[in-house]
DNA sequence: CTCACTGCAAAGGTTTTGCAGTGGG
DNA sequence: CCCACTGCAAAACCTTTGCAGTGAG
């Protein structure tokens, strides 16, 4: 979960985006921040390294990626948009007191969802994906 | 999905909030609008027969509701918020092209994803509810 | 070289807030 | 009657946009 200037730019190059420091800056601080940090999180972090960055240009290189899945939006019930560096398919614990959260992966559980939706037409929707988000509370609060 | 006024004041009434002619015009243009509304068509609706309404009172309202458990909040990838008169455990069929939401209700679904949770320690969450979201297209764009 | 990207600053749109006046219990 | 609720308008807030200048391929 940290990864190396060179899986950055390989990153980017994938998706034939131009690598520039900024977008590096942004698609590292993704990554570095964890835990599913807003615009507003990421700009603070980059700017201590890259002082002038405009926040314009974080909001349009967060789209970007989103749209070269790159990162995943992630909606809480504030409404202030969060951003997520991991790909692969995974649950959500969310905690509207806390607004934390954090990421579950159970292979059991998604093997379950997957079985389910097998041979099962739901009434002419095309899933693509989906994602569990359950709320609750974390006990050390 | 239509209640009559009574309904409506009973709803209100059973959680110890004042009936006023706004509270039961919001409450009941959520239902009545259905598809998840955002505040601006619960604003423009309600003013068909309550010009006057104000639309700070009309948030102000909605964010009582959803404290009191008569409605819930709904997120998208745009970030506007949207209000769900359904309180019945459910899930979302959503999609992000035409940021259209359908309710979907599986008993079988809801079992499976009980049992699965059922004995099940999340490292330290106390679940209080969760929710399937479905991403996808309807076949009829 | 060229076109996409960045910085800057202003505008946009949704939601929140403060306060005086109103009305429901 | 009293306190919670409403209307109004301004402000706050996050995000988007336009444009001139810069730099990656």
């Amino acid at each position: 979960m940290e990864p190396t200037v060179e899986e950055l730019r390989r990153k980017l190059a994938g998706k034939s985006l131009k690598v520039t420091p900024q977008r590096m800056a942004i698609l590292g601080a993704v990554y570095q921040l964890g835990n599913h940090p807003t615009a507003d999180q990421i700009i603070a972090f980059i700017r201590q390294s890259h002082p002038n960055i405009a926040s314009g240009t974080v909001y349009k290189v967060l789209e970007t990626l989103v749209d070269n899945q790159l990162i995943k939006k992630v909606t809480t019930d504030k409404n202030i948009m969060r951003y997520d560096g991991m790909m692969e398919n995974h649950h959500h614990l969310y905690c509207s007191e806390t607004d934390v959260i954090k990421d579950y992966h159970d292979e059991e559980l998604d093997r379950l969802l997957k079985d389910y939706f097998k041979d099962r037409n739901i009434g002419g929707f095309r899933i693509s994906q989906f994602n569990l988000q359950i709320n609750g509370n974390f006990d050390n609060d």
